[in-house]
DNA sequence: TATTGACCTCAACTATAGTTGAGGTTCTAT
DNA sequence: ATAGAACCTCAACTATAGTTGAGGTCAATA
């Protein structure tokens, strides 16, 4: 553990600064650069400096993956707004109003397909034709965890 | 598009069959297979032969994975019973039961997670000391989309 | 100045959940 | 008997979200 340097308060921060202090690894830093998340300044010798508002940024992006959206999509929203000055909390609220609202899909979603499966515990028909927990029409994109999006053909058999 | 086959009702299915019968892609019968998710007789010609219990395998798998159950976990929850023998209602309803709970699960994670988020659109503050957000140990595992669990060091920086 | 920890790039690897394609075989209807 | 559809295996690829390691450089401290 390095002991703190209190030489400039506002001095740009290492990548191993901002890893410490975000709790990103700092490969994660690495990573989110190539994907366009976070920017840096390089120092004479080419490495990263930040200054301390990507601390802020990699906070709107923890919030925004906790909720399950993907890194390009946070990439895009971001992307929008300039990257050199810190995150205003107008920036923030439009953004986590917009997160909200897929949060709030996301949890209707699962919450329809757990009534189902409650109702559907004790019968097990799993009938395609009748059973609703086999009938993908009304809980439209349940999107659980894999990567990819639901099969549009789904549900089209006998 | 082939003609019903009206032969024997109950014939062994293809893997075709199955396929258009359950709405999943060959190739993602074949990998469940490889994945112990289900089993297959073999024809002389070494061409698989289901019998008609795979459709009701197949119908459990895809509503586990609707509520986020990852394929490894369904594969050890459906290896404790008979791969012969068609699911019983009573299998489904101990495996649907403990599916249902770990929904309920990621739903009240969700919830909070959302109600969190509300309460944080007009403040931004993103505090890694007072903001709710920041503060993990009230969302214990919100587990969202991806892949990889939830880095337990995370939150312990600064 | 020398050392050592932190940093750099780039490629390869992990894990999940599949899909795609090449090269070859089987099944079934005519 | 033969054409063509459906099937087989195996390897490689897609996508997401990173991690790991090799080989080499930078910077701050003793």
């Amino acid at each position: 553990m390095k002991k703190d340097k209190p030489n400039d308060i506002k001095r740009e921060l290492t990548v191993g600064e901002v890893a410490e202090r975000s709790g990103l690894a700092v490969s994660t830093l690495h990573f989110y650069e190539t994907k366009g998340l976070i920017r840096s300044n390089r120092s004479r010798g080419n490495q990263r400096r930040y200054p301390r508002s990507v601390l802020r940024r990699v906070a709107v992006i923890k919030v925004a993956q906790r909720t399950g959206i993907p890194l390009a999509e946070i990439q895009a929203a971001l992307s929008v707004l300039p990257d050199d000055r810190p995150l205003t909390v107008e920036d923030w609220g439009r953004l986590s109003k917009n997160w909200r609202q897929q949060l709030d899909e996301r949890i209707a979603n699962l919450t329809a397909l757990r009534d189902q499966l409650t109702g559907c515990i004790g019968c097990g028909c799993l009938s395609m034709r009748d059973c609703p927990l086999r009938n993908p029409w009304d809980v439209l994109a349940s999107e659980g965890t894999g990567p990819r999006l639901i099969d549009p053909a789904d549900g089209a058999g006998a």
